[in-house]
DNA sequence: TAAATTAAAGATATTTATGTCTTTAATTTA
DNA sequence: TAAATTAAAGACATAAATATCTTTAATTTA
């Protein structure tokens, strides 16, 4: 894991790809229960998501989260370099000041490739790709029950 | 980064590796300076590598800490396991509880094929390799000077 | 043996990440 | 318009990681 923030997000948005939408918000309180993350810290994180654009919200009765079109494109680097920017800048294994190319630390190749292989994939995971995966019915977000069915 | 502790254990034990002997021993605070890390803070990673006979020590006058060369084959991923059992076990980007193969999240076969692949490489990566790539002089651990030769 | 040196151990402090609670603002509904 | 509902914002609390300091134990040297 990266980070719990991350880990939360991607799950916060996942869900609320999956089961909102403008017509059916998802309020605070349903997406920690559905996903099982602390309400507070969770609606932190929400709220830098909206500010961030990354979720719509409004605030009242039949209130709530959703994702517009526009964002479903939008990927989980993305978020990751907007909720955990430290994560995506410390790029040595060693805690070299300047490992690069020119000057690397013993790991640095070996490091770098794993990080780039998985920048990679999270570059091409899109809020979309996340929600679809899930419905396709292969993948799980949580544990609530044992069916094949994921309470997500 | 996976963790400050593991990152000055290795460049600790890369220093050991490299400059030190049961003739030469390195004394904390060569070490300290020598890698540019906290003093006390380094001297609590030194004490478990100690313990767990990764590194060698003696106290008194012309004290301080070698690697025998029974163990300048251990592995990185050991230093990495013992220095930080959390980071190798917490195996899920999203946080999902029981994140495997039956039960993926849906970025399980990313996170799992780059974690395998770093995983793969540390396990190769054996305190000798370290002190050795160093030593050929195409790769560094500090950058307390300029010159080709490292400082480390 | 006494003094000096060095690592080990333990206590404490600070910072960062994580988690919680309260108040405020926006919105809806009666 | 008043009450209810919900997210936003800000303050506060706790836990974990990082860092520091002090005391103790081992070893060497004079």
């Amino acid at each position: 894991m990266l980070s719990k923030k991350f880990a939360y997000a991607l799950r916060g948005l996942t869900y609320i790809a999956l089961h909102g939408s403008i017509e059916k918000k998802i309020s605070l309180q349903e997406l920690s229960d559905g996903i099982d993350v602390p309400h507070f810290f969770l609606g932190k994180i929400m709220q830098e998501l909206v500010r961030n654009e990354i979720v719509s919200s409004v605030k009242g009765p039949g209130g709530g989260f959703w994702i517009e079109d526009s964002a479903m494109n939008r990927s989980a680097f993305e978020i990751l370099k907007m909720i955990d920017p430290k994560v995506v800048a410390s790029n040595c294994l060693m805690g070299k000041k300047n490992c690069d190319h020119d000057r690397p630390c013993p790991l640095h190749a070996e490091y770098v490739a794993c990080r780039n292989t998985l920048f990679d994939s999270l570059k091409e995971t899109t809020l979309f790709n996340l929600a679809g995966k899930v419905e396709a019915g292969e993948l799980f977000l949580d544990e609530k029950n044992n069916s094949k069915i994921c309470t997500l």
